[in-house]
DNA sequence: TCTCGAAATATGTATATACACTTATATGGG
DNA sequence: CCCATATAAGTGTATATACATATTTCGAGA
């Protein structure tokens, strides 16, 4: 019975090794310590990382219904509305009735526009930041970890 | 003028590109179709993936200050304050003062672990799914989209 | 000893996320 | 035409996240 792995089921190995290997774990924990570099690099424009998102997939796919934006994103379609009453009190987007009208239409206006394209210039920082590996002290060293994540979350 | 980059800075193909190539993006639509997952095939142990999380931390480390823990898990310390709200309201921490009484020291309950005994295999189930591409359909196909997420966040 | 600055943590506010449920509208069958 | 059902979106509630600020406690001089 001292082998039942039921007995070292959560000693102090095996939880170090939940820790360094869980998926879920690894990618939050990386998407806050990215987020954090994003949204700060991106505090000039006044989008946060989110929101110069969903404005990019607005002025791409726009006029689209909130439902279509959600699949577009891979959003929780109730997450995105909430996303998307920011964005409209802030004037960045406009959410319209359409032809049936139970649908309710998103699309950039002018000033979405132009948040964007205050915006791009700082996002190319973040990115490129990310890309060089110079974030690397904000992000706490998460870094390193992402390649075991992509081996375990790979689908090939 | 005609060719200034300034003109197309923002055209279709640029927005396309952003949206493909951008790390936090990425991470983020990763973060939360990975986290709808485990939270899904944890429910039955009652914890959410960032509960979990947080508890097998405090089980390694336990008891521990809620600054180191936050360094630990890079998070921030304030969200981690609430964090650990929740999971003591459930009973399955404990926050007692340390000896410098500025200090809060964490620690598993006995509920805790047997929350995390009861989550164990639930997670050991869900990392399976990512591991074996089995999570794909649900993950909405963002799996294939992080060999270029790791590309762009390699260090070396 | 008495401050004053530093350190550890919590709180105020706002955004982000998502499940369960509700509301509004369209549509097909009678 | 009316109703049952389906569809699109919003709302209630809870958790997760983080910045700015407040609170509590410690410790090092004057």
């Amino acid at each position: 019975m001292a082998d039942d792995p039921k007995f070292t089921m959560l000693d102090d190995a095996r939880c170090k090794a939940i820790g360094r290997s869980c998926a879920c774990y690894n990618l939050r924990r990386a998407a806050r310590a990215t987020t954090r570099l994003y949204d700060e690099m991106l505090k000039p424009s006044g989008l946060r990382a989110t929101q110069f998102s969903v404005l990019v997939a607005a002025k791409l796919r726009g006029p689209v219904t909130v439902a279509k934006l959600a699949e577009l994103t891979v959003t929780e379609r109730t997450t995105l509305t909430r996303n998307l009453t920011v964005l409209k009190n802030k004037g960045l987007i406009r959410i319209e009735p359409g032809s049936d009208r139970r649908e309710h239409l998103v699309s950039i206006t002018e000033a979405g526009v132009e948040a964007l394209m205050a915006a791009e210039p700082l996002w190319e920082k973040a990115q490129a930041h990310i890309a060089n590996g110079l974030g690397e002290n904000r992000l706490g060293g998460v870094l390193k970890d992402l390649s075991e994540i992509i081996s375990l979350t790979r689908t090939t």
